[in-house]
DNA sequence: GTTATGATATATTAATAATATATGAAAATC
DNA sequence: GATTTTCATATATTATTAATATATCATAAC
């Protein structure tokens, strides 16, 4: 039950972004500062761009920026775009639990993740950069 | 950031168990109920019975059933026994984070660790009976 | 037109999850 | 007390996913 590099290196990289609002930040700059492949870099930020939370500039002096303020960008946002999916369990994803789905655990899941939800819908990266 | 099939497995075994409180049932039999293969699910049961919410009896007509009453076993401690940590990034479990650990994003995961953990403390398997 | 970026697709490698094999030990039953 | 049925442990294999790299193209600045 880990988030894994994409969404670890995704909120990394938004603080970073969020500390130079308004200012376009090549990746490779990005990735040399937090240590992280450039390549696979890159693929991760297509989904945050994909998600609206970063825009791109091509071509020299080129790069990303948010793509909104920090208190509009949330947690929750960033690793839904990177993760996939925020719910601890696949079954929910699929909305087919493994046997005949008497399934008395489903309940638990269900709050579970609407708790994780909530949280994270409640952390902006203005927050974070607050704390 | 998705719960393994160790964690889902034991679960709803566990669940099992608590609807036969009392009864030693054969593993044997428990996963031709749950469509898991035997072994795997022994390598599993073995941890629950290590952090004694299981106790084993060998030989014939041996088999598991629950150390404690369902209301004394909770979620968090099948999912702990079997998945390892109920933290959802890694660095909270080494003490250490990427680069510096200027880390602004460390207080989120703790709340949110927090957060899932005092949940699922308050879920005994009597609750998920319950449901 | 050359350079510095991003965009996209695919390939490779590494790590982990899931399952299986093999062997042993204990307890019940006959 | 031999046999069967279970759990116990260690190791091996396979499948899946995560992480990274390679290659090629597109765009914009200078």
């Amino acid at each position: 039950m880990k988030i894994s590099t994409k969404g670890r290196y995704a909120l990394q990289v938004m603080v970073e972004f969020a500390e130079h609002e308004g200012e376009v930040l090549s990746l490779k700059s990005v990735a040399e500062a937090h240590h992280i492949s450039l390549k696979y870099l890159e693929q991760i930020v297509q989904r945050l761009v994909k998600a609206e939370l970063l825009v791109s500039f091509r071509g020299a002096n080129g790069g990303y920026k948010l793509a909104k303020t920090p208190s509009e960008i949330t947690v929750a946002a960033i690793l839904c775009a990177t993760e996939g999916s925020l719910s601890v369990v696949t079954c929910m994803d699929k909305h087919v639990c493994g046997n005949d789905c008497h399934c008395r655990v489903r309940k638990c899941w269900d709050k579970l993740n609407a708790l994780i939800d909530d949280y994270l819908q409640n952390v902006s990266l203005s927050k974070l950069l607050a704390d």
